[in-house]
DNA sequence: TATGAATGAGAGTTCATTCAT
DNA sequence: GATGAATGAACTCTCATTCAT
């Protein structure tokens, strides 16, 4: 699943084409969100024929789905790593936090899409792919919290289904402010005037507090 | 400031046809955002001529000012009353995010208009918009966790800044959950199966171990 | 004939009131042209109601005929007491020359409907308002180019009605080309840089060299 | 300078169907005039689809300065050889005047476009284009006149200046009336009913007399 | 396989005119 | 007599998609 085929033509295409294809419709997608994205603007600044792109990929909704699952795939490539690595839940939890923010920096169109499609709608298989990416959610935070649980790192009566909610619910939300910061320069939650890394270990000392048994 | 004035035609027009205008333009740009609100539909579903709407306002970008300021209004009314109500951080904190539930509730398509907003582009004004509603940060929490700190509810060594970012994420994103939840019945969270009274007050026990003095 | 009339209502408004619906129309045609002015621009620059304007005049074209006329009878009673004056035809075609620049000091606006309509198409009764309006021609300049001959001012082999047709080109010529810069600032012609006075009589007198006997 | 591209697309297409578009684009702009002519119409006169007129030029501003740029090569093209042709001032400028006559009666709309932008506001490079064809002031008139003057045609007394600005007057004028004769059986001058040749020939021997030494 | 001209629905906006109050 | 809300046709412009070459 979040399998989406582009047409063989595309394929077939010297890498380098396929590279740019995928770098320029990220970015109008990351920019314009999937609704107002153009095909036009697309193949203008490829500098290939409007036909063409219908022969890669069947219409705007399949170019679409290819550039959003190219995205993921790189995202789980960079956090696959940290599951593995060593250190009590709050070292990796501050580990994951670093590798978001690096994400995001070298991504940056990526993570951008993401959050348009996040309250975008008419976008297709909007629900799914939202269900896809919650690494954080289950998939990812639940194991890392049982196994603390286990270790004696977390209080043993916290409900580790929410605790996931919340502290998934907290970093995203964290990136979101890097990411708005990062990219519009808006800067509404001061993201960029701090040092990220001060905030974050902040963030988890409290954590840390709240979530480990007293003293 | 954030006042964005109808014409006035609009003024003197029957309450409840005024109502009607702001309710289903409301409800369009909270579903497809600036950009893809259509005036077209709006008066379709208002059942008025094309010309009509713009006797009211001046183009889509006062009606979506005067929709998003009047929104905004309805809002700030909802939190005042938190400010001055007795309690300790905690109770105001969890009250804050019980009314903000609410107000989610009451005026579903309000509070998805600034979701919209967060990550679209060409929306007019938009920095300022958001600036203008960043409640939970510098202008709401700031003063509540300062005053928290000299009754002695929350660590003398917390810096009061970066706590209230992270109260304003943590707060932001749970509504976020919960609106995602409530609007899309995409359930990403689970938000909505579980009982939302005991997310909060597990939410605000992890808070108020992480924040306040040990022991 | 030329003759406009507005309804009833429009004549039982004050004098005040009157003129200055006047002075605002003639400025929106003069600017606008017919098709292009708006009577909505109109109605907000009088503070009236839209509606009323449609009591003082049938439309949008009985305002314009109306308008266009009221600027006829200011012209007729600028130039008729130059034709009485004395002298010879080159002082009064001189006389009529200046007296031509005057009106458009005067009146900038009058003449500039005049010229507006020269060229536009779907104006009300255009070619009926042209032949009504070309003084120089046969009306005014063929009388005075005939008591002329018979004075023996110009030669006798003159073709008068040619001749008539040329001063009235070559006169209004210059008032085009001096409107066009007085009204524009555009001084294609450089009409403005140079003395007026100057370039009047240096025109009169290639013409009086050009018509008169030789001698 | 004066060079308005069109898109690739309109470039590649049929001869033919570019001459079409071309003819029908500025028959609808010399009788609409710039800011009144419809898109809309010309696309349904052409029997082609609204949005084909954008896939051959950006906007109808682009349109529009096509056109009038190649009316303006057109118009210079039968122009360029009177200059060099033999015969003194006065042979020059009557045939600069049957030339014109010709251009209007081979291209009625291509002048009827310059007649109307003269006077309308608003459009795009207005005061850009009227300076770039004023061919009968200074760049055409003046080396004319200053060539007479040295050839003993003319007075040595002459302002060569405003004799310039004398003749493009007359001789635009001239034009103008002609114009509106031939397109609009206006007829305000009887421009029609009599002899041309007549006309001009008289025209010229009044300048004859009026410009050359006495005697 | 690649092209790019053609399409037509739909967008925001303006405006002269009408008519119930 | 004055008002001004309502109308709807017409405007310029954008866009994803098709298809003959």
């Amino acid at each position: 699943m979040l399998e989406h085929k582009p047409q063989k033509t595309f394929l077939s295409l010297p890498e380098e084409k396929r590279q740019k294809i995928v770098e320029i419709a990220t970015k109008e997608f990351a920019i314009k969100g999937y609704a107002k994205a153009s095909l036009n603007r697309m193949v203008e600044k490829l500098g290939i024929a409007k036909g063409s792109i219908y022969q890669y990929f069947h219409n705007k909704e399949h170019l679409f789905l290819y550039v959003f699952s190219h995205g993921v795939r790189l995202a789980k490539d960079i956090l696959k790593p940290i599951k593995s690595q060593k250190g009590n839940i709050f070292e990796k939890l501050s580990a994951s936090l670093k590798m978001g923010i690096l994400f995001i920096q070298q991504h940056p169109h990526i993570y951008q899409i993401y959050l348009k499609i996040l309250f975008e709608d008419k976008v297709p298989g909007r629900k799914h792919l939202l269900k896809a990416i919650r690494f954080y959610s289950r998939d990812y935070l639940l194991p890392l919290l049982k196994e603390a649980q286990t270790k004696g790192e977390i209080r043993q009566d916290l409900d580790l289904e929410m605790t996931a909610f919340m502290l998934d619910a907290m970093m995203e939300r964290f990136l979101q402010a890097y990411s708005l910061s990062y990219l519009d320069t808006i800067d509404i939650y001061e993201a960029k005037t701090e040092s990220l890394e001060k905030k974050i270990s902040i963030w988890i000392d409290i954590l840390k507090r709240g979530l480990s048994n007293g003293k």
